[in-house]
DNA sequence: ACAGTTTCCCGTAAATGC
DNA sequence: TGCATTTACGGGAAACTG
């Protein structure tokens, strides 16, 4: 028997496979309530064997050690927890043994380390467990590694964001990318390589200011860009990360109409904004950027629609777009165009001109902004003349001339977008 | 042992209390999975069997007779089936008595029959289903009513219909309305009392032409008003159902910007659209609706605030609001100005004419039609010059003139709201 | 093939635990 | 008391089933 259980032990190598989770860009996270597959394979074949190799499954067979944690919890699995191994059979004329009780065999295999949650909303930090332990530790079952959880480095810690977007996206994250989040994390530097990033510093600590950690914010951008934007994403269109100081830097010598596309530094649920050049009454140059759109908002509409159908709305009701080109120097059709549902056309079988029953109209939102900046005199917006009542804070005033700007768009007959001054062709 | 079982019987009355289900709406319907409380209350009190009554729970009890039904299903309860009824102690100096062991005693009580779902979306045909036998039996358990459901008639159905609106929100349905549902479901005719109703025409065919039966399409209206639009239509600002005809009659005599609100007829998920009178070039008048609004994009902006910023957008990317006054003459800032949350006020402090950063300026989603019927001559909305390209059919042109209704809104210094024509006061 | 029915499970909200 | 964690369940989608 031994020297039977000798031979197996060699003979065989066990291979587990990941396992097919709930979540497929998020192995290794287990949601309580939720089925989930594990394959574990032999990878030296005994037909004798065939249907002989029983599997027993258990979770936290160790949890002698586990029990010790304060605080931690017994899973079981439910439903069946044995299963009879089945290769295929292979009737080459081969002499064959039959085992009627077989030797048991310890044949470990180790996964990396699992995270067990009961709601989805705790994905975000148990993905950063996951990430954290094994961007630092080889150690398969290190239990304790959370209670005193190491540092990484600058350079460890990027490489895994970065990751984070080229694993389930078309496109990882730029140098420039990169620095922004660095001196979120480490403020402001001229080399970040080497420097240390603590557990709490990633996942556990509020940001200054903030009522949320860095991962959690970066964590719900990811999640933006996989379900609202990630066409405009892997096209390279969204500059993303970018600090205010940066962004301004780069859009000033730039025409007016320029634009580019900014995650919300102050959104928890993963917000994101554009930023554009105009020349104001004066003449000076003025960056404007508008309040970061949510997931809430792209529901209805999509960015890319949202994009090419903004327009600041004037006293007059006359609407203009303040975005002309992506940065550097896309026009905005050329980029967003192709990403917008061709507009559905009025009904016109139905329109004979005797037909009493008119068709329904056909609508779309569009996303406006009722104050320009231009107009800063006046502040309050109970004076654009839209119709809303209750927003009267009493220093209305029934006369409202036409600003330079509406004049000027006025004075296209050739009216394929009314643009702010200086970039007509 | 039999004298106390008849005293038994005759001293209790077992009065069943509703239960208190997972949807408070709609009790009698039980979903599979989910929790629900029963109360059964003992309406003669005996202080001396305080806690000696033993109450078991069952479902299917006489399952007998349901096995014999083709593809009926055997459920379960889980959790523990049997409680200790509770009285309250009375402690009045009263004699007492202990039973050890109490006879067993059979005290029945029947609730209104049970629709037992497994997906909330079955939801509306389970409630037509509890509907309809209870509008037409008194039975308590009569398992074979639905292999050949009676018949109801008009009278029955409307009171039903009514109560549906009126059971859940401040308002039933007028005898006008009424009328409008009895001809869907009966067609045209001058007096629909003692008409003949089936269960088929009520919930399970299809209505002519559409893809759904008549109760799935009113559920699904009930549910808009009740989670959409409760506020306007317990003010009786939705008319709701009304044919077009009939709208057509009473709003042609009214002045052009009367709209009323009317439920669509063709979406299966419950739309609402309003329609308005205006007057073309030529000066006749025309009924105008838009495409209904459906659940997915009232999400994003409440109807009253579609009304409130509804715009006409014409060539030269100038709104008009088409919808003055809700039939027959209410003021349509009277009527919906209350519900529209005030506009934010973008952020003065930040202002500071010195500071680099400018704060994010605040957007809104307005709800346009690029294209007004007004310039049928053309229909192709690439002439809108709203900067879209993908939508190119090849007849466009670059020059295009300024509508007589641009002009008209251009010559209004006044800005409060442009309307067409004849309305500026 | 298909329509009625059930299962699956995310994501919001409420309840519970610590 | 406040935060962390779990439970509850509607609703969209996929899977199942007769």
């Amino acid at each position: 028997v031994d020297l039977f259980r000798n031979l197996m032990k060699s003979a065989f190598v066990v291979e587990r496979q990941p396992c097919m989770p709930m979540h497929p860009d998020r192995p290794l996270v287990i949601k309580t309530g939720v089925q989930f597959t594990n394959k574990v394979r032999l990878l030296v074949k005994f037909p004798e064997l065939n249907y002989q190799l029983k599997i027993k499954v258990c979770i936290d067979k160790e949890s002698g050690d586990v029990a010790a944690i304060r605080g931690s919890r017994k899973f079981n699995i439910l439903g069946t927890n044995t299963k009879v191994m089945n290769m295929e059979e292979s009737n080459n004329g081969s002499l064959s043994a039959e085992f009627k009780h077989l030797v048991t065999l310890q044949l470990a295999t180790h996964s990396l380390p699992v995270v067990v949650i009961s709601n989805i909303c705790q994905m975000p930090n148990a993905w950063a467990s996951i990430l954290w332990y094994n961007m630092l530790t080889n150690h398969p079952k290190n239990v304790n590694f959370f209670t005193k959880p190491p540092v990484g480095t600058w350079d460890q810690v990027a490489e895994v964001l970065s990751w984070q977007f080229s694993s389930t996206t078309k496109r990882g994250l730029t140098i420039e990318q990169l620095t922004t989040l660095a001196e979120k994390l480490l403020g402001p530097s001229v080399n970040y390589s080497g420097c240390q990033i603590t557990w709490a510093k990633f996942c556990k600590e509020n940001m200054a200011g903030k009522g949320f950690s860095f991962w959690v914010w970066l964590d719900n951008i990811i999640d933006l860009v996989k379900k609202y934007i990630l066409a405009l994403w892997n096209e390279g269109y969204i500059m993303g990360f970018i600090s205010k100081e940066r962004e301004r830097a780069i859009l000033s010598p730039k025409p007016p109409g320029t634009f580019l596309l900014r995650f919300s530094e102050s959104s928890k649920e993963g917000g994101i904004t554009f930023t554009w050049v105009e020349k104001d009454i004066s003449g000076k140059t003025q960056i404007q950027s508008v309040e970061p759109y949510t997931k809430q908002q792209l529901n209805s509409m999509s960015f890319a629609e949202i994009i090419m159908g903004y327009k600041i709305m004037d006293a007059t009701n006359i609407l203009v777009s303040p975005l002309v080109y992506l940065f550097p120097e896309i026009p905005k059709e050329d980029a967003f165009g192709k990403y917008c549902r061709p507009e559905a056309q009025p009904d016109v079988d139905f329109q004979e001109p005797g037909c009493a029953i008119q068709p329904y109209l056909k609508t779309k939102f569009i996303c406006v902004t009722p104050c320009p900046s231009v107009f800063m005199d006046f502040p309050d917006s109970e004076l654009l003349g839209n119709g809303f009542p209750g927003t009267n804070s009493g220093n209305t005033s029934d006369l409202f001339p036409m600003s330079p700007r509406t004049l000027d768009s006025l004075m296209h007959t050739e009216v394929q977008e009314a643009n702010p001054g200086p970039l007509e062709s």
